[in-house]
DNA sequence: TAGTGGTCTAGACCACCGC
DNA sequence: CGGTGGTCTAGACCACTAG
């Protein structure tokens, strides 16, 4: 019989999750189940059981199972099908999930000084090959900037970024004296698509002199862009040292992530 | 009166978002609201129409509008709080998403040739700096392996991996000739928790003949740790070449993402 | 203190799809 | 066919907190 099956999964042979400690009820039985699976209990391909047996174990009504088990779906880590039943999802492939640190508040954060200088900042028309990247034509004018980020005295990116003025035309009169443009646009403008690109360069002369760094010096760039529905809106380009800092995720399957930014030359794990 | 101003609100100002088309009720719901969120026309920090407006103004019950507006709440678009009601969040801090490309499924998917080469493979005992980044006793026997990903012919990364033999001890027995650690790894051990470093180096010598590139070429590196709690699992340290291939991410402030490899030298938009 | 979201109930009808 | 999840209802009580 299939309900004496689903029921004795349920038993608890693992050591049993800590008490939820005042969570809501699907919230508990959402917990539960994660633990099931990231314990390895329950495998991926493991079906679980139906709604109806949930129900029973915990005492519950159908909707507040419903909305633990939906909650899971959205999560990723089971999936559901009419008549097929609730299956523990196999492993996504892997992703990083990385901050782009926003410099300011990160120093601020961490009762740092953070200061950045804008070393240039014109008007222009893009050129075709950004004018490929972007989907803008040719010769349309865009704000160029570029910026260096430095915190307690540390150079840590250098940024260059060109803004779509006819998207932004508020850009054109600002200074961006008090707020770096990527602060400032992301208080201002929506978006709804982005892309990045993640690479390693070696330095030229111009990037190493403001960096910082020596000439060949490999350096990680983040590239992106950024659009709202079809209409382009900006594209930055940092480029961080490739020694001593670096990007830096620490997350787990069901989603929740933390994030630091990596200081000095060494790895710690904190 | 706070109900006609919150009616007023869902008054169709913009173009109206395309029919939804066979959605349920509350799908319906969260994308007329996403899509006022992320035109602009709801600011971050709008205040949203309580549950009850929403009720009348889709002519449905309240569960159905808590379901829709609670998964916003998941998705971190709008914040809300008792009596304080659901306001638009403030756009969160930009991140990076990057897929993990799993070259065996990433090769078959685009009918190319895949294969890896595994260049070492042997039991050892960890050094103390090895043993600072995991969390082992320096002198703990794990498996390391050299491997190195080929796809239609082309090197596309090279990889150290340490496995911790207390956690996987079936990969003593393992030759990994049909699949990488990688894919074999995520298929038979869940884990809890995991950390992730990108960073740029030059190429010394030996990383330089093994990726095929130039010495002192910047490349882009990947470092991975994986838990089960607090169980240290494994370790990977990926290199790409820095030019040429650039890890890759589009996705949108709702949390969708889609992913793809980049190739050759040129970064165009698909 | 009253408005708001948080949670839950005990049903219901339906669509899907494996058997 | 019948088991399963998908969705919805019309209520209810409670916890929190802004005014």
């Amino acid at each position: 019989m299939a309900s004496a099956a689903a029921k004795s999964s349920l038993k608890k042979t693992t050591p049993a999750p800590p008490a939820p400690r005042g969570a809501s009820l699907n919230q508990t039985i959402r917990n539960d189940i994660e633990h099931k699976i990231m314990s390895g209990e329950w495998p991926p391909g493991f079906r679980l059981p139906v709604e109806h047996d949930l129900m029973a174990h915990y005492g519950c009504s159908r909707m507040t199972v419903n909305k633990a088990l939906g909650a899971l779906s959205a999560q990723g880590l089971i999936i559901r099908r009419r008549r097929a039943g609730s299956v523990v999802a196999a492993p996504s492939a892997d992703r990083a999930v990385l901050q782009i640190v926003d410099f300011a508040a990160e120093a601020q954060r961490s009762g740092k000084l953070y200061r950045h200088d804008m070393m240039e900042r014109r008007m222009e028309e893009i050129d075709a090959a950004t004018a490929r990247r972007t989907g803008l034509k040719p010769g349309t004018r865009v704000l160029y900037a570029a910026t260096r980020h430095v915190v307690d005295g540390v150079i840590e990116a250098y940024e260059e970024r060109i803004v779509n003025l006819a998207a932004v035309p508020q850009a054109r009169r600002e200074s961006f004296a008090d707020m770096p443009i990527g602060t400032w646009l992301l208080q201002r403008v929506p978006w709804s698509d982005a892309e990045h690109i993640i690479g390693a360069i070696n330095a030229d002369a111009r990037l190493a002199r403001r960096l910082g760094v020596e000439r060949h010096a490999a350096c990680l760039m983040l590239e992106r862009r950024t659009w709202q529905n079809t209409v382009f809106l900006t594209e930055a380009r940092l480029y961080y040292p490739g020694t001593g800092h670096r990007l830096v995720g620490r997350f787990s399957p069901t989603g929740n992530a933390a994030f630091g930014l990596a200081g000095g030359t060494e790895n710690g794990r904190s």
